[in-house]
DNA sequence: AATACTATGAGGTACATC
DNA sequence: GATGTACCTCATAGTATT
């Protein structure tokens, strides 16, 4: 690794604070690096460049944390561990070191685990200690924004390298970056661990590791390293895979330890050639690397692909896909069970982000025309068992021409449609369809081909079903709530207009999709779940747990809008549920305090389920598609951290 | 004041063709 | 590969009507 290549790297953090520490938390240090002028965002969802990233971040940690580098002027106060620590307690092992150094005389658990949460978050302790003070401990959302004020009144966020030297703000990572391009600090073993990838070295501990092979004495770690290293890969690679992902199958160990060797390559461009490993660039021509290098900015691009048929991990009317067994990170396994939704077609990389801060899942793309008449491409991440689903029953119709069998009359044999498109949150006006009833008129039989192009085109904007001669209309409330799995008239009443129940309808769940992924909760949990529903909207995962025959013990709602809580509220009552339902209206209101309060009543939440606001990320909107930072569907960011605290207090 | 209507494309994916 | 074609999308803001 040069030095040139470290100092390229910098900080994502600016406006963005909070992604940032808490991708910190996550282990996995989200900063991005600059090469030839162009951005690489490191984090990327399953791409090699992310690996990359981590094998940086690693090198940094590993290098500069536990050395002694004595011109690095962190700080003269020694209580200030340097946020250059936490980035290190990315380990959770080295959290609780420093947790564990907090006095002895700290009794309260509560004050030890709250230090530790933060300072795993990235913030000096200085500062925690400092807003814990100021605030009591009984409200973290308050500590955190305490934090926050501190180390924006102590920083400005770096958008590049500066010469801030303050210890407490991020200006650390100038310092400690800017210093590490200083070699005369470096001290001896220090260099010894970026020489380690030099052939010396390496044969040294592969003769060391065919020696033991010969006694019969390797373990299994080293046989696989032994196993590599036959292969002819370098040793420091395999050393640094086996390390992190030590239960890996060999398969993917060669994935990680190409990707390291691309980064090294990329290092073929900068001049300082000396802590090159060698074994790497032998016979590797400038374009050859530089195919390599636009080959991984295309994985950038394409790390998410929608998959095709989008099944997910199968639908019940369809032959599985061939991969039916994934492995979770431990971090992310249930219980809490969790759920979210959103829109598959996003602007680019939303769903790298989610899928990022959602413990990296791959999201499960699936279109609800497999569970319905109507299409809804929908992308779930998820940590629920994907072994034996079960649908709901009765199987709802799968054709316009089975939910809507009265069209049939009136169905003109130049409409080709058996599914409609996805039901959104408004609808054809009446002038609209009384403008093609009469087009239609002006023709005996068949229209010209002209006119019926036309008419398809305006079907399939606005999801228009035949009810008579010559005559299209939108869908009925009613007939939406059945085509989303919903029961009759579940949207009616209390008050609702008409605009409001097909806006609130359009926001919702496909029921009989989402109970498919649900199904599985019911051996789990046979004598009923607490559940907390984020962004509820007209209950949708409330009444496919209810129709799956889960038991609902507590359901903890929280949604903005007060004719949605309605609506659920009524729909609770009409189906005589024997649980406790509370609802909330505000999501980033929704505090640990509240959290903390709902989890010790009730005993903790079974599942987190919601999907957040989609209207900056859906394609229909051409006023404020704004992506994951627009106003409402930046909310994202509370369901991840209030499935943050859930797990927090469910210990 | 509440509700209904209307104008407003970009940004994708998927597939065929060259 | 490059290019062209067909198709689809959990919406919003301003205006008109009830």
């Amino acid at each position: 690794m040069t030095m040139q290549r470290v100092r390229s790297l910098y900080w994502v953090i600016s406006d963005q604070w909070r992604r940032w520490c808490y991708s910190l938390r996550e282990g996995f240090l989200s900063f991005g690096f600059l090469f030839e002028e162009e951005e690489f965002r490191v984090g990327v969802w399953r791409s090699g460049v992310k690996w990359l990233g981590v094998l940086l971040a690693e090198f940094l940690v590993a290098n500069v944390s536990e050395g002694d580098i004595s011109d690095i002027d962190w700080t003269s106060d020694e209580e200030s561990e340097t946020n250059l620590e936490a980035v290190a307690s990315a380990n959770p092992t080295c959290t609780e070191t420093i947790v564990g150094n907090e006095e002895a005389s700290s009794s309260n658990a509560a004050r030890s685990k709250m230090i530790g949460h933060f300072v795993g978050m990235g913030f000096a302790e200085k500062l925690v200690l400092k807003a814990i003070d100021e605030n009591g401990e009984g409200n973290p959302d308050l500590i955190l924004s305490c934090i926050l004020t501190f180390s924006t009144l102590e920083e400005s966020p770096p958008q590049q390298l500066s010469t801030n030297s303050d210890p407490c703000s991020s200006g650390y990572n100038e310092n400690f970056l800017n210093d590490l391009s200083d070699m005369d600090s470096w001290s001896e073993d220090e260099l010894e661990v970026c020489l380690k990838g030099n052939d010396a070295y390496k044969s040294e501990k592969h003769k060391m590791l065919l020696s033991l092979a010969e006694s019969g004495s390797l373990s299994e770690k080293e046989e696989k390293l032994l196993t590599l290293a036959n292969m002819g890969y370098a040793l420091e690679d395999v050393e640094i895979a086996l390390e992190r992902w030590p239960e890996t199958p060999v398969d993917d160990l060669l994935e990680f330890i190409r990707v390291a060797q691309m980064a090294r390559e990329e290092d073929c461009y900068l001049p300082e050639d000396d802590l090159k490993p060698k074994h790497i660039l032998s016979g590797s021509s400038k374009s050859k690397k530089r195919k390599h290098f636009e080959m991984k900015k295309n994985v950038i691009e394409e790390s998410i692909r929608l998959p095709n048929p989008m099944i997910g991990f199968g639908v019940p009317s369809m032959q599985p896909p061939e991969r039916v067994h994934r492995s979770l990170p431990q971090e992310a396994k249930g219980p809490p069970y969790f759920y979210y939704e959103n829109v598959a077609l996003t602007p680019k990389g939303v769903w790298d982000t989610i899928s990022r801060f959602l413990y990296d899942i791959e999201p499960e793309f699936v279109d609800s025309k497999f569970f319905s008449a109507c299409a809804r491409k929908r992308g779930y991440i998820h940590n629920l068992p994907i072994e034996n689903r079960f649908p709901l029953v009765p199987l709802p119709p799968l054709t316009i021409q089975q939910a809507f069998p009265l069209s049939k009359r009136w169905w003109p044999s130049w409409d080709p449609r058996d599914k409609l498109n996805c039901i959104q949150t408004a609808i054809a006006s009446a002038k609209l369809t009384e403008r093609i009833r009469t087009v239609l008129e002006r023709s005996d039989g068949d229209p010209p081909e002209a006119i019926q192009r036309y008419i398809m085109e305006q079907c399939r904007k606005w999801n228009l079903v035949w009810v008579g001669r010559n005559k299209v209309a939108p869908l009925e409330p009613d007939e939406v709530e059945m085509l989303l799995g919903f029961p009759k008239n579940h949207t009616r009443g209390g008050g609702i207009s008409r605009t409001d129940r097909y806006k609130s309808l359009g926001n919702s769940f496909q029921v009989d999709t989402v109970a498919y992924h649900l199904s599985v909760l019911k051996d789990i949990f046979p004598h009923g779940i607490n559940v907390l529903s984020l962004f509820s909207g007209i209950g949708g995962a409330e009444v496919a747990l209810h129709r799956l025959g889960i038991k609902l013990k507590n359901v903890v709602s929280i949604e903005k809008s007060k004719a949605n809580r309605d609506i659920v509220r009524s729909w609770w009552e009409q189906t005589n549920q024997t649980g406790t339902l509370i609802d909330f209206d505000d999501v980033t209101l929704f505090d640990s305090a509240r959290v903390e309060q709902l989890t010790s009543t009730i005993g903790g939440f079974d599942l987190v389920v919601g999907g957040s606001p989609c209207n900056n990320l859906a394609g229909s909107n051409r006023v404020s598609r704004d992506g994951l930072e627009g106003k409402e569907s930046s909310l994202f960011y509370d369901y991840f951290r209030i499935l943050d605290l859930v797990k927090i207090y469910r210990q």
